[in-house]
RNA sequence: GCCCCUAUAGUACAACGGAUAGUACAAAGGAUUCCUAAUCCUUAGAUCUGGGUUCGAUUCCCGGUGGGGGUACCA
């Protein structure tokens, strides 16, 4: 494999940009050599081409069964001479087994180019394709005086990761946390408040009390009508400005946002803004009127609709205004697109929100296509499953303090053993900040290693076991390297004889660490974090296995720097990977 | 009723239409002269069902069954 050729324009397949290359171009390589011998152009051939499954097959693996159909010959054949052409070329060796021709790729040349890619780059991996595109992207979006549900904490983990994964290539990311603060419901809340305030507790949970007002001024509406119009009352004070009703509003809002806050913090989510419905309160009527002007909406028993359905869509009917004139979800959510639009001109406005919602997203969309707006085409609705046989008692907050004290305990009891074993020391206060890490990693780690839209089981042992597929045991990885690196105690240098790097496990760990970019991009097209969690894990395996058997300071200098870089730029990728989920990468644990 | 999603070892999850369906937990066995055993190495175990497309289907299409969700005045 010839890596300086690497570099060269191909008029076929363009490259994005140079980071993605490096597993790429030994592909496109293959591709363009093929090509010459076959019928078929590059970009087909290049299509063709999968990486092997099994080590002893080699790295890249070309089926000839489609040709097979075009030459009217056996696969085999094609593939036998096809492998003799290729004798001594410099794409690597090439052979034939039965269908399929294999190429293993040189090591020492992979080696040099992968550790001198990750040791070079700020970011392996990262790109500045993005550069000069803005992403906006609605995420967590919590309701106020109402529990920071399981639901929102996936919201806001996913959302997290995607906005670092758009980050990577460059792009700009605008955060927003779309809170539920406005609606019907600060009626009661105020109504509830009139009645039972004197039962608040300021050093119990606000939101929690907050919501069981909520509950019990429902209940109340339903014996006594009377309620429901003083809330509308309320509502509608609320809506004009009344310093009462507004003062409470702020209260609710800003004892709730403190509230959520303190998950944020743990998590280590920022938001660029937070606003929330109340924000497009004013905003509204304009963007009525429009759709009105266009055609779209109709009165429909008192209401305001756009019927999709008339639209050659099976998408239903969307509510604009209730009977009794008040706007809806989806009115707001048209509202702040075009708001969003408008102000931040982005290229894409992805919604990470739960598979129910999936229908409210896809009409509101509808109905901006149906609008004429060219930036329709750029909503993205970014869905993701619930988490099934949990128990949301006491909400999110409890719940990650519940993780936290058993990791914390668990944290302490491994530091114990390391210290007996006499292999690292930690102070009480470095073994409190594992624990928090490890189990607020657990956590982030969980809700993002499995396919998003999927639903997923929760098990609270299987989330606290930090064994196998989980979060802490990548951060372990990444310690362990760490831990290696701080007793090698040189410096390292991407000036090693790499042909020093043999052995499967170090081809292994080297194929992963050159699987990144790509891995990376995918993740970003799919908005599909979990690419990138389950990377990691193959990552960490492959370097534990590698990290087994190929000591690195009981070797001699040539192997010792470069078994060290190896284990340098592992730790970089480990890093990198955590640091788009969330996760804290730490030094020792 | 209609619409959408989903079905893989005992369990939880993977698998651009490609070779022997991967990984982890649990189970059985092994490694502690080990730079962090929170590790590593073995073994055993699975594609709901019936058709279709294809050289080739866990993957794509159609039917069935099971599970989840949505189906206008909540968000």
């Amino acid at each position: 494999m010839n890596f300086e050729q690497s570099g060269q324009a191909r008029p076929s397949c363009k490259r994005k940009n140079k980071e993605i290359e490096t597993v790429e171009a030994q592909k496109q390589d293959l591709a363009a050599a093929l090509a010459k011998e076959l019928p078929l152009d590059e970009e087909t051939v290049f299509g063709l081409i999968i990486p092997c499954k099994l080590p002893e097959h080699g790295d890249l693996s070309f089926p000839c069964f489609t040709l097979a159909k075009s030459m009217r010959k056996n696969p085999a054949l094609i593939a036998r001479e096809l492998a003799e052409k290729f004798t001594d070329h410099p794409v690597g060796t090439v052979t034939a087994a039965g269908p399929y021709l294999n190429v293993k790729l040189d090591e020492s040349n992979i080696a040099a180019k992968t550790l001198t890619d990750i040791f070079d780059s700020e970011q392996y991996g990262s790109s500045d394709k993005g550069e000069g595109q803005t992403i906006v992207i609605d995420y967590s979006s919590p309701n106020i005086a109402k529990p920071f549900g399981i639901g929102h904490l996936r919201s806001t983990v996913i959302g997290r990761a995607i906005k670092n994964l758009f980050e990577y290539q460059g792009y700009k990311v605008i955060g927003i946390n779309h809170l539920g603060d406005w609606g019907t419901q600060f009626g009661l809340m105020i109504a509830a408040w009139k009645r039972w305030s004197d039962e608040y507790d300021e050093n119990k949970d606000p939101v929690d009390q907050f919501y069981k007002f909520y509950v019990k001024i429902n209940a109340l509406t339903r014996e006594d009508k009377s309620v429901k119009e003083e809330a509308r009352g309320y509502f509608r004070k609320l809506e004009e400005g009344d310093e009462e009703a507004t003062k409470l509003w702020h209260f609710f809002r800003d004892t709730s946002l403190e509230e959520f806050e303190k998950i944020y913090k743990l998590l280590g989510v920022q938001f660029e803004y937070k606003q929330g419905e109340a924000f497009y309160n004013d905003k509204m009527e304009p963007i009525l009127k429009k759709i009105c002007d266009k055609g779209l909406a109709e009165e429909s028993e008192g209401a305001l609709i756009v019927d999709l359905d008339k639209r050659d869509t099976n998408l239903g009917k969307v509510l604009l205004k209730k009977g009794d004139g008040a706007t809806l979800y989806a009115t707001r959510d048209l509202t702040a697109a075009y708001y969003r639009a408008e102000t931040f001109k982005p290229a894409k406005i992805l919604y990470v929100v739960g598979m129910p919602q999936k229908q409210h997203f896809h009409q509101f969309f509808k109905v901006i296509e149906l609008m004429g707006e060219e930036w329709a085409s750029g909503l993205n609705y970014v869905g993701f499953g619930h988490y099934v046989g949990m128990s949301t008692r006491g909400g999110t907050l409890v719940f990650l303090r519940e993780v936290l004290d058993r990791t914390s305990a668990m944290a302490k009891e491994i530091a114990q053993g390391l210290k007996s074993r006499e292999q690292i020391e930690l102070t009480d206060e470095e073994v409190n900040t594992v624990a928090q890490a490890v189990g607020i990693g657990a956590v982030i780690f969980f809700d993002l290693k499995s396919r998003r839209a999927k639903d997923l089981e929760f098990d609270f042992d299987r989330l606290l076991n930090l064994k196998g597929d989980t979060g802490p045991y990548v951060q372990w990885t990444y310690a362990r390297c760490c831990g290696i690196l701080r007793k090698n105690d040189r410096e390292i240098t991407a000036d090693v004889d790499f042909s020093l790097i043999t052995g499967d496990e170090a081809r292994a760990l080297l194929k992963m660490l050159l699987r990144f970019p790509a891995q990376a991009q995918k993740a970003l097209d799919q908005y599909e974090p979990s690419l990138i969690a389950s990377y990691l894990l193959d990552l960490s395996r492959a370097a534990n296995s590698f990290i087994h058997v190929n000591n690195v300071i009981k070797s001699e200098d040539g192997l010792r720097n470069a078994r060290a870089l190896l284990i340098h730029c592992t730790r970089k990728v480990l890093g990198q990977g955590l640091k788009i989920l969330g996760i804290e990468a730490l030094e020792k644990m």
